[in-house]
DNA sequence: ACAATATCCTGCGAGC
DNA sequence: TGCTCGCAGGATATTG
């Protein structure tokens, strides 16, 4: 599942590629994929418009279009991006492709629960008002143990969930807050406001760690992500227990397990991670 | 404001 | 081989 790590992979390695490129077609296959505007308004808008830039906030990734326009993705959980310097049909469940003079940009998505959006930059739509609300990001100076004990302090929540709240750790998912968790030796159902002041520091470090080694091996293709070229990402191989259930913890040889926290999985070592 | 739960969506792997 | 069943999970909506 593209996180963090994964969409600034794929912002970094398409850069190069649509940095200037017009689009001049769009090739729809489901409408469920655009989120804003109206497919109809959608494909009348787009053409023509010219790719300037190209920006990540958390896990949405931004193209920055000529007049002032945004065309902005979210990959969710299964989402890729593909870009082809030929124009071979080859990449399957493409929702939306866009075409160039040269090269297209395949939007995959099989679960079509990843969206894209297009709007003027000063108009940004309702369904994604969320943009303007995310929390700082684990790399950012301002992600540090106070800006993280006030988010955290008060709130009766298990901390897993709290990693994954957008206002809190934003572009953390289901792998890094497991990575980083077991890093710092924090149960996952822990309660946030009965963390340590030594177990936040810890967390603000781990997460740290584990986002820029994760960035630096170009994300975990464990299930659907993939790099524009449709090369794999490396850090699955870093990985200390997202998806190991059974498997021995590298620091105690326990058994590594996984439980069920608000419907989704989450993977501890119940030796080093302990509940109280 | 917070917390817990339901919903979206379809491919895929497990089990028989 | 082919079928059914339930899982995967980020963000948002809903309910309490």
């Amino acid at each position: 599942m593209p996180e963090l790590p994964e969409v600034e992979t794929i912002k970094n390695e398409l850069k190069p590629f649509l940095i200037n490129k017009r689009i001049i077609g769009v090739k729809l296959e489901n409408k469920k994929i655009i989120g804003y505007p109206k497919p109809k308004d959608f494909l009348k808008k787009i053409i023509n418009k010219k790719i300037l830039n190209i920006d990540r906030k958390g896990k949405y990734l931004i193209l920055k279009l000529s007049e002032n326009y945004n065309l902005t993705f979210h990959l969710r959980l299964s989402g890729r991006l593909i870009y082809d310097e030929n124009l071979e049909d080859k990449v399957k469940y493409t929702r939306i492709k866009f075409l160039f003079n040269k090269g297209t940009l395949s939007f995959s998505e099989p679960r079509l629960l990843g969206r894209v959006y297009l709007y003027p930059v000063d108009e940004l739509p309702k369904s994604l008002s969320s943009l303007n609300n995310l929390g700082k990001e684990p790399l950012m100076p301002e992600f540090n143990f106070q800006y993280l004990k006030t988010k955290i302090k008060n709130r009766h929540t298990n901390i897993k969930s709290l990693l994954l709240d957008q206002k809190i750790a934003c572009g953390v998912g289901n792998i890094y807050s497991d990575e980083a968790l077991f890093c710092a030796k924090i149960h996952p159902k822990r309660k946030g406001s009965s963390l340590k002041d030594e177990e936040i520091k810890r967390l603000v470090k781990c997460l740290k760690k584990i986002i820029k080694i994760a960035i630096n091996k170009k994300g975990t293709s464990i299930s659907d992500y993939l790099r524009p070229d449709g090369k794999v990402g490396s850090f699955q191989k870093y990985l200390k227990v997202f998806r190991k259930e059974g498997e021995r913890c590298i620091r105690c040889n326990g058994k590594i397990r996984r439980i069920k926290i608000n419907n989704r999985s989450s993977y501890f070592c119940p030796n080093c991670q302990k509940e109280v």
